[in-house]
RNA sequence: GGGAGGAUAGCUCAGGUGGUUAGAGCGCACGCCUGAUAAGCGUGAGGUCCCAGGUUCAAUUCCUGGUCUUCCCA
């Protein structure tokens, strides 16, 4: 690193001065393309792995699969590289560790794009022929497989990248359909009629998961329906008086659909008189219903509590039924009249309702949201645009009582951004309260039990899956498209029965195995289901089931796909670790068919992190314009800062990413590196094997260094188990820049430079340097992936592995003792002494520190070996006496060549220096 | 609307089971060095610990209510 001297100097050329080949500039955007080639070739992720294989212990980390449709973003990013990090340090600490990645494939966004691309290729008829359909999406998922592989082996992450698991594996596919006939014998999977979201544009159910809210325009309606049954209380009130309750809606599409009426008992009502007739409303409400109205001058009859009007009964305002009223405590006095209209097939709550009193559900919306012939006089209209005629129609009757428009936050399709509907349909559940064969217990009951067994990284993160768990509604794992597994069920023709466990399931699974799944959409009943015969009714015509399961039951089931069927994973796996959104997610389902399939979780402990938002703690959005794309930092920056980056936060927390923060996270990377290159550049002369100094020989200073150092490793260590990483990044950042940057290697460049070249002191420090960079390099080579390796190649070293990524862990470093006591009151003296310099190069007294000479009177001299060059001044003595004070003077201008030194010379040299220049 | 996180210097993070002037590093300013040089060293200035109440001799810490923000749900 130095350049040669333009002219022979022997006492330029007697001082050491240091000497690597490690650039100065890590050169990161060259480098790591280079280095993944060269491991490419070297097949370096085999030689881990081999390694790996001698490993007694395993510790597993499951990779949750993500979605391929686009390029990864930042999210991706720091979930690849936290799994990254703590898979190698687990590999490092002696651990067997692969990590297996893996893809969701199937599903409802692939779908989406590919029609949309269809569109383009005017080809929209392929969506009718499935198979042909789901070949495009295969090819449009394996496609992005390869992308985010490519964009994942950019960022250094090592992983089985030749054998991933695909969701659409045909193998994988038949462990899932295993999952759900295990879960069907252990009595879990049932069929059932169900208000769930549906999507009139893209025809299917939704899953919560796929729901948004977003604000929507709604008409708000208030609705008469005249009463037909009072009960005694109301007659007391308002005798044989016409009268009429006022119901409340913004959606009066499903009013055809009204079955009952709502209130709430807690609450007083109250009948009134005005222009337009009698009513009966909440009282908190009257007087805004009747000004929202303009009803006018009202008299009030009279009050009744809510509970005497359970029992009355509501004629439907324009069809022949009867409507009665029902006691709901989710009726509320804070909006509306006090009466909420009933319809089981168009809303949870009406739906549990409903089945509480046995009540009809009234269905008449087809898949594309259009009104059937059951509603004859709206018949093929759709709903949102028949809330106007039913209004119109209201209007004639004069049941219309008021008419508005609000916004409000309403559930949208998570892809086609439209606004849903709650409609009742045939689908596929799992239920939540169903004893299971296998446990005895319910599934709630057992995944309760289950998540208090499971370590939960933040702790929270129990209590939010808990209260989730607790809270959930069965779940629905049916959707009606093409891109996924089928519902591995068959129905006999005769009798409606469906078979979905046992023999059946086993005949699917293996059909599947050997066909994969978009063969059971072209093949007969009876080549997948051999010679089935109903259990019922004897039959032997069967039909396939056409909906295809839920893709979250598919990733939930990958620790069959993948835990269980490779003999390298342990099932259950040692952690899963995702953003925290799949505590609804993944790691719900794989709970929930961990218990149902198998009886048990299939993880030990689960680990989240926070989303990536901006300085501002803002999410990441394209209309913020504050979306930073990690192929833009790779580019930009190097892989190696956006993992230094990565570790160095907090990912408990939501994460912040900015310029202005990627370059903080580079300049604190650059100031480690350079750290470490300067340590190398210390050894190019030395011989660890030959030349290292015992621990009793070491000089003071290198002891203190190295029980700094042992402290820092010990520290790491606990950040290391908690998965602290920004911790660890911090503590050795700091160490790196005060404790060895200016507390021990500013210290020692005059001894490496100017003492002895095989004397002790020299190679002391060498044995001392030697030892930390070595630790150094591999305690962060978990997170500097290509830095690291770089940095170990230009380590002079006889002892070294084909590659930093094949040694453990740093442990302690061998050391003397050391009096702590003399050290904290050095650092005192220091600190003193160097104020006073400071001050006196403020006056212009003198310039460089090497100027001086210090005298310090103390009661308790250190014994710490020379305090002048501690000090880094020129000349130092300490004084035994009854206080502590400082002198400082200025020496005469008499200064060694060779060490520029103070100091009294010969020949321009003073006595350290002189023996070591040879004479030319 | 409900549940769960988070909020400490410009930035990334420590910390305190309540107790004098709340810490670190980076960044910044000023200076030094030119034998770590697209480096290195020193000194220094930066904080209403989100806001408002309450409990207390004492609150940044405990309690209550807000604000902003993230995730999940309706």
């Amino acid at each position: 690193m130095s350049t040669p001297p333009k002219e022979a100097n022997p006492i330029k050329e007697s001082v050491n001065l240091p000497q690597t080949d490690f650039p100065i500039r890590a050169g990161l955007i060259n480098l790591e393309p280079e280095l993944l080639e060269q491991w490419q070739e070297s097949n370096l992720a085999e030689a881990i792995s081999t390694k790996q294989s001698q490993a007694t212990k395993r510790w597993i980390l499951h990779d949750g699969p993500p979605y391929p449709n686009g390029n990864i973003h930042m999210g991706h990013a720091l979930n690849k590289i936290l799994k990254d990090i703590i898979v190698r340090t687990k590999t490092m600490q002696g651990y067997a560790s692969p990590y297996r990645p893996g893809w969701d494939c199937h599903g409802l966004p692939i779908e989406i794009q590919l029609l949309k691309q269809l569109q383009k290729e005017k080809n929209t008829e392929l969506k009718a022929d499935i198979p042909a359909f789901r070949n495009r999406c295969k090819e449009f998922a394996l496609n992005y497989v390869e992308t985010q592989k490519d964009d994942f082996k950019r960022l250094g992450i090592n992983a089985t990248w030749n054998t991933p698991y695909l969701t659409l594996d045909p193998h994988y596919e038949a462990e899932v359909i295993r999952c759900f006939g295990k879960m069907a014998d252990n009595g879990l999977i049932y069929k059932g009629r169900k208000p769930i979201h549906w999507c009139m544009h893209c025809e299917t159910a939704l899953a919560e998961a796929e729901i948004e809210y977003d604000e929507h325009r709604s008409p708000s309606i208030t609705v008469a329906f005249p009463i037909k049954t009072k009960s005694d209380a109301l007659t007391r009130v308002i005798g044989d008086q016409n009268t009429h309750f006022l119901v409340w809606t913004t959606t009066p599409w499903t009013l055809p659909a009204n079955v009952a009426l709502a209130a709430n008992s807690e609450y007083d009502y109250v009948a009134f008189n005005c222009e337009k007739g009698t009513f009966i409303a909440v009282k908190e409400l009257v007087e805004k219903i009747t000004e929202d109205a303009e009803l006018g001058p009202i008299t009030i009859i009279g009050s009744v509590k809510g509970a005497q009007l359970i029992g009355s009964v509501a004629h439907h305002p324009f069809i022949e039924r009867e409507s009665p009223v029902l006691n709901a405590d989710f009726v509320t006095n804070e909006d509306g009249t006090g009466f909420v209209h009933i319809a089981p097939g168009h809303g949870q709550d009406d739906y549990f309702l409903g089945l509480e009193h046995q009540l009809p559900i009234i269905m008449p919306v087809d898949d594309k949201g259009h009104f059937t012939k059951d509603v004859p006089a709206w018949e093929g209209q759709q709903v949102f645009e028949a809330n106007k005629a039913i209004g119109m129609h209201l209007e004639e009757a004069g049941k219309l009582i008021k008419l508005k428009f609000i916004k409000h936050s309403y559930p949208h399709c998570w892809r086609c951004k439209n606004p849903v509907i709650f409609r009742a349909t045939e689908q596929w559940f799992v239920g939540m309260d169903r004893k299971m064969t296998h446990t005895g217990n319910t599934l709630r009951e057992d995944a309760l039990q289950a998540i208090k067994d499971t370590k939960w990284y933040p702790d929270w993160g129990e209590k939010r899956i808990r209260s989730m768990v607790e809270g959930r509604p069965d779940w629905c794992i049916s959707r009606q498209r093409s891109w996924g597994i089928p519902i591995p069920a068959i129905t006999c023709t005769g009798c409606g029965e469906s078979l979905t466990g046992g023999k059946t399931n086993e005949h699917i699974a293996q059909f599947v195995r050997k066909h994969g799944t978009t063969a059971w959409f072209e093949s007969d009943v009876t080549d997948i289901v051999p010679g089935a015969s109903c259990p019922s009714c004897s039959g032997t015509a069967f039909k396939k089931e056409s909906d295809i399961l839920d893709v979250w039951f598919e990733s939930g089931a990958s620790f069959m796909g993948v835990l269980e069927t490779d003999p390298a994973m342990t099932n259950p796996a040692a952690m899963y670790l995702e953003g925290s959104d799949q505590h609804r997610g993944w790691f719900q389902s794989s709970l929930l068919i961990g218990i149902g399939a198998m009886g048990k979780a299939p993880f030990e402990s689960v680990l989240t992190h926070g989303f990536i938002v901006d300085e501002k703690g803002q999410k990441m959005s394209k209309s913020q314009g504050n979306v930073i794309a990690p192929e833009k930092v790779v580019k930009q920056y190097g892989a190696d800062i956006l993992r230094w980056w990565c570790a160095g936060t907090d990912f408990k927390n939501d994460v912040a990413i900015s310029d202005n923060i990627l370059n903080q996270a580079r300049d604190s990377f650059g100031k480690v590196r350079n750290t470490i290159r300067f340590m190398l550049s210390n050894l190019a002369d030395f011989e660890f094997e030959t030349e290292a100094v015992l621990p009793s020989e070491l000089t003071p200073i290198d002891a203190w260094i190295l029980t700094q150092f042992n402290a820092l490793l010990g520290k790491c260590n606990t950040h290391i188990a908690n998965f602290d990483f920004h911790q660890l990044v911090h503590n050795v950042h700091d160490f790196c820049a005060v404790t060895l940057s200016g507390q021990y290697l500013d210290v020692v460049k005059d001894r490496l430079y100017c003492d002895s070249k095989k004397g002790l002191s020299r190679r002391s420090t060498q044995t001392t340097i030697y030892q930390m960079a070595d630790a150094l390099i591999r305690l962060v080579s978990p997170i500097l992936v290509f830095t690291a390796e770089d940095a170990y190649r230009h380590f002079n070293s006889n002892n070294k592995e084909t590659s930093i990524h094949l040694t453990a862990l740093p442990t302690q470093i061998p050391n003397a003792q050391i009096n702590q006591t003399d050290w904290s009151h050095f650092a005192e003296i220091k600190g003193a002494v160097y104020q006073e310099l400071e001050a006196m190069r403020k006056n212009k007294e003198i310039k460089s520190f090497l100027e001086v000479k210090v005298t310090i009177t103390t009661p308790t001299p250190p014994n710490i070996g020379n305090i002048a060059e501690l000090l880094i001044v020129s000349q130092a003595n300490v004084i035994k006496g009854n206080s502590v004070s400082y002198n400082i003077e200025k020496l005469p201008d008499e200064k060694c060549e060779r060490c520029w030194r103070f100091l009294p010379t010969t020949q321009n040299l003073c006595t350290r220096c002189a023996p070591e220049v040879t004479p030319v």
